[in-house]
DNA sequence: CCGGCCATGTAACAGGTTACATGATTGT
DNA sequence: ACAATCATGTAACCTGTTACATGGCCGG
């Protein structure tokens, strides 16, 4: 569960409430773990009732109460434990993947088409990743979050990096299907123009 | 969702039961889509009930009952389109990347001890994905599965090279953070030997 | 006047995980 | 004797998504 663990983090860096830690979580570790305001408030619920955050509430006049949250030492002992153990590396579901691994049935046009169209997805993120750089680089509005700046920067970075190297290897890929040659043990599979029910039942 | 057209996919190849699926799903989209029998049951159910699917029962004697599940012109149509439509790019949630972004308040040792468990992960990674290389190249055991062995292939493939793009784009950050560079923008994460809360609150 | 910001939640739902449940046959 | 294979499911649970709900203040 890691929803715990980046609000823990986020709080290590000072007491926030869950309208802060939305806007935190939007600015930085959204592109791998976006968080819905409404999960965010019944996790911080759960993190109280567990020692690992205490709450406070500070009443403001014209605006609802703010709840400010701040980590306990349990909390800081939780969140440095997860820190230093090795994450079970688990591989997380690609809609991408499946829809590659289904292409198949496509005729050579068909499956240039999605893989083009795929192409130039990963290139638009590319380019909005890139945006980002500038803006993550310096430091946020709010003076306790600046430590976030670097962390942003290398793991957009990491974005990328890992979206160029997609780029290539579809490149590549498209390549194999425009010559009619997908490498090693391809049976014929995007000869056909179109499947024929008789043979594929 | 995409549990729906994976079992629709497969169903292309011939008729199978809910047990088959498990077993095609574990032989070549576990590794990016696995699924749960339970849940290749209920899936199946509803897929019926949309008219994506009919099923028959097969007596057997001496083991339960068959229940072989045929994709219908309506379910192949939905299939067709879901291949030819773009996946929007959705970001899949990576616990490394959060891992990564918290790594600020370890200390430069205990960092590099974090960064090299994941290196090592990734390399067995690496070893595991090349180890499937030669029984996914090879047709399965079901004849009509024969054609998934390339686009087995093709999946593994990309898994492999993303591996091995995330091995090299640690190894190059462990090699920074060993000499304290961590390039620009840093605001010195890793120079401190451990946090002091009073500058940190 | 209207939309956006502040700030909190609740509730329904969808998807996925884990455990429980049955029971004969076949192989070691 | 014991475990695996065949073959089906149910139920509780956890995580995450979407929509509903309130209400004052401020800027254009």
């Amino acid at each position: 569960m890691s929803l715990k663990h980046a609000i823990l983090g986020f709080l290590e860096f000072g007491p926030k409430t869950g309208y802060d830690l939305k806007k935190t979580f939007d600015r930085s570790v959204a592109g791998f773990w976006p968080a819905q305001h409404s999960q965010i408030y019944s996790t911080l619920a759960r993190l109280e009732q567990d020692g690992f955050v205490t709450m406070r509430v500070v009443p403001q006049t014209g605006k609802p109460d703010r709840k400010v949250y701040t980590i306990t030492e349990k909390g800081r002992g939780e969140m440095h434990e997860w820190r230093l153990g090795s994450i079970p590396t688990v591989y997380p579901r690609s809609t991408f993947q499946v829809q590659l691994f289904f292409l198949g049935l496509l005729s050579k046009e068909e499956a240039l088409g999605v893989l083009r169209t795929r192409l130039r997805c990963v290139h638009e993120a590319i380019a909005e990743f890139e945006g980002r750089i500038p803006e993550a680089a310096h430091a946020d509005d709010p003076p306790e979050d600046r430590p976030l700046a670097f962390h942003t920067y290398l793991t957009l970075d990491f974005a990328i990096e890992r979206a160029k190297f997609t780029r290539v290897w579809l490149i590549d890929l498209i390549a194999k299907v425009e010559r009619g040659d997908p490498a090693r043990g391809a049976p014929a599979a995007f000869e056909h123009e179109h499947r024929d029910p008789s043979t594929t039942e």
